[in-house]
DNA sequence: GGCTTTTGGTTCATGGTGTGAACCTACTCT
DNA sequence: AGAGTAGGTTCACACCATGAACCAAAAGCC
């Protein structure tokens, strides 16, 4: 390779990195903005949407579990789950195996409104993807996956 | 190729849809997470840091142009600004032309902490994109770039 | 069995982020 | 000069989120 060997780690132009950050400012903001408009259009609050879509995997969930899916406080989701609650949208049954615990799963309404929010999010995304040339698709989501890989291993160093 | 020709717009395969949502709802989360304790480590609130940051590209700011840049209530950059003034990063002055406006801008501790943050953001960056192998670099930020544009687009097909 | 400890959840106090309305002052436009 | 407009501040409000205190039930341990 044709390097100039005296620099001893310059390896990233300033250039790239510069790019690099204004586009993943850029993207965060659209992502949260995104992700405000669709809680919005479905009449619920954004924590409670993310909430939901959890559902989308598992059939019941505690809301231990759902403390950790979320990586936010427990005191945190006792509000959101309840919110769903009184929304109709989840319902609490008993576990007969421990009395401390409530199963919390979709009601019907719950699984009908989750159906559409997901069909929506996927359309989101496909309108966004529609806007890259197909050929380039698959490409750029392994790079994002990569990407991805990066920032938690970079995020894992920070203790 | 061999498509199958009844289906009217298959085109982007589910598979590939899921990929790309879970690996962006990671990457948000990853963007947060920094963010916040970026700020943290410097001391500020994540809004005031992000406001600080403006200060990078114009020497003097008001605060509608804040307002404007950082896409946030006009009421909310008071209390932003505010806090900074309180630290003594940045300073009011009187505009000579208009006796409404305070023109913002770094004081020397200001300056000096941007510097620093710049730096840090900067080194965060680099880490990141050093696990991507190098000859790899261009062609994922171009690939970001696309899709930062394709969401841009899609966004503003919201009204 | 009785004791402590752990665990799942709730409530409360607190603080950051953000909006929108009301308001004031100063500028602008006739 | 008077009406309207624009830059800022303050206030009330809502959401997101944490941590501590607490309770009840379960698990461990003599």
């Amino acid at each position: 390779m044709n390097q100039k060997p005296s620099s001893p780690a310059p390896e990233i132009p300033a250039f790239l990195l510069r790019d690099f950050q204004e586009i993943m400012a850029d993207m965060a903001q659209c992502c949260k903005e995104r992700s405000q408009f669709q809680a919005d259009r479905f009449g619920l609050l954004e924590a409670e949407l993310r909430c939901l879509m959890l559902f989308g995997d598992e059939r019941y969930l505690t809301s231990k579990h759902i403390a950790r899916k979320m990586n936010v406080a427990k005191s945190r989701i006792s509000k959101i789950v309840a919110g769903l609650v009184d929304r109709g949208l989840i319902k609490r049954s008993p576990d007969p195996d421990d009395s401390r615990i409530s199963l919390l799963s979709l009601t019907p309404e719950g699984q009908s409104l989750l159906t559409q929010v997901t069909a929506y999010s996927r359309e989101m995304s496909r309108i966004i993807l529609q806007f890259i040339a197909p050929e380039q698709r698959v490409a750029i989501i392994e790079s994002l996956g990569a990407l991805r890989t990066s920032m938690k291993t970079a995020r894992d160093l920070l203790e």
